[in-house]
DNA sequence: CACGTCGTTCGCACTATGTGCGAAACGCCC
DNA sequence: GGGCGTTTCGCACATAGTGCGAACGACGTG
């Protein structure tokens, strides 16, 4: 039985199918056919218009008027919606960021832990002080070479981390990245011991960025406040810029637990 | 048998639940637990755990170490992105935005219409020129009342205008909205001539909007490119406007051809 | 106008697939 | 150690989902 795929076992066959279409249609920039669709999964027509008609009818797949193809309805795009907030931006969270952004200058950032993810929940900039070019709302990859990804590491224990590292290995991004185990969980160490992650180019030349984290009621890490700034000019204002995540952090978390 | 819920009739069972979940713990913002689930589901524990098995496998759920609730996860980020390339939001695309932008001065508006769903797909804007405050990109109501919702209705024939109306009726925003389906239609008719929607404070007081059909190479109507401007400045500039709106709607069906 | 082609629906027969129930194995907190 | 909530497991049943083939319908073309 090819039935039990990857890693895990179980899965419930038509409801992996459904949501593999959601994916297929996704993946296509103009939408699929049902034919398509069915021979990419290797699924007979009649169930492939079965599984089809129930993404429609819930609105999670759309088709224009008179085409054939099969595209993303608008109820992908409330969940997205949805997902931002479950990220906690939320409107007094993105005022703190915003003051943050105003008195520093420069970019600010809400990113949220989710299990071994990092996603990005909230990016407060302006024309004066843009945001760091790659990074956009939602997932973000590379948690060993940047400011938040370290503090979320740094949440974890030994074991977690280890974990972690197995899965993904901590690639080279630029000359300063850490990609060595050890140096990483010494540095992890003294995040643990600060409660400030600082990383200077080692996600992107000519960048620095510093992260506080961001607590739950319960004290949990559940996310950090950070900003980014030219790496030449870190230096001379890591002081000031510590501070105020330290207080952007400080401040959510104050609006989280309320 | 209440199976067969809604209009529609079909439908599969186990691909239904689980989509309904995903709505579920996408409108809980701290997520929910399995048992939560099962019970607003009315489903026996052991379905409801396999069901969530397949979403976690998948990634469309996670959950946070420890925590025991399930939280939407980063396929649903991932698709919400699909979704906004589905949108034909492209670099080329956004440039023609931009461009627009800054020649004339206003926000610049990128929608595409989706089956019966208007969805805009980018924002160009600025701080002196900022985007009218309830528009975000993402799916939008109100067709009756913006330009190009008008644009999207006029693209139909009159029975599949009637049809929509009766599942969205012409509600009144402002003052100035239509409500009444004749009226409607009269001027559905003479955006049709002048291939040019224009719509003065009937979506929100004080400003007016003028939009363009965007084409696909086979010449179907698949969105539109607008801006906003003060209702106050929109009839000295109004030529201007509409050169701008043409121009850049032709682009875009360039780039889209190309 | 009759003919292909493609997209979509329908009917049917079969059993794999999903289901509920109950009980057992954890993991936690008091 | 005794409860309590969460999660996994096993089993027996039949429903719910499946594939196949054929009919239907809408276009477009020769």
């Amino acid at each position: 039985m090819s039935a039990e795929e990857r890693h895990g076992g179980a899965g419930i066959q038509s409801a992996e199918r459904v949501l593999r279409i959601l994916e297929l249609v996704g993946a296509a920039p103009t939408g699929l056919t049902a034919a398509e669709i069915a021979q990419r999964l290797g699924l007979g027509q009649s169930t492939t218009y079965r599984l089809l008609a129930t993404l429609q009818k819930q609105d999670y797949l759309a088709r224009q008027a008179g085409e054939h193809r099969y595209i993303l309805g608008r109820t992908v795009d409330q969940l997205g919606r949805a997902l931002q907030y479950q990220l906690v931006a939320t409107d007094p969270v993105r005022q703190v960021l915003r003051a943050m952004h105003d008195a520093v200058g420069a970019p600010a950032y809400l990113t949220v832990f989710r299990g071994d993810d990092i996603a990005v929940a909230h990016i407060e900039d302006s024309v004066a002080h843009p945001r760091i070019g790659q990074l956009h709302v939602g997932f973000s990859e590379a948690s060993h070479a940047t400011a938040f990804g370290k503090l979320m590491l740094a949440s974890r224990d030994d074991a977690a981390v280890a974990r972690f590292l197995e899965r993904h290995s901590p690639t080279r991004l630029t000359a300063s990245s850490i990609t060595d185990a050890a140096a990483l969980n010494d540095q992890l160490d003294e995040i643990r011991a600060q409660q400030v992650a600082v990383e200077i180019e080692e996600y992107l030349p000519k960048l620095a960025c510093i992260a506080a984290p961001v607590r739950s009621a319960a004290g949990r890490t559940v996310g950090a406040v950070s900003v980014s700034v030219q790496a030449k000019d870190f230096a001379a204002r890591s002081a000031q810029l510590e501070r105020a995540v330290r207080r952007g952090a400080w401040q959510v978390s104050a609006r989280l637990a309320g």
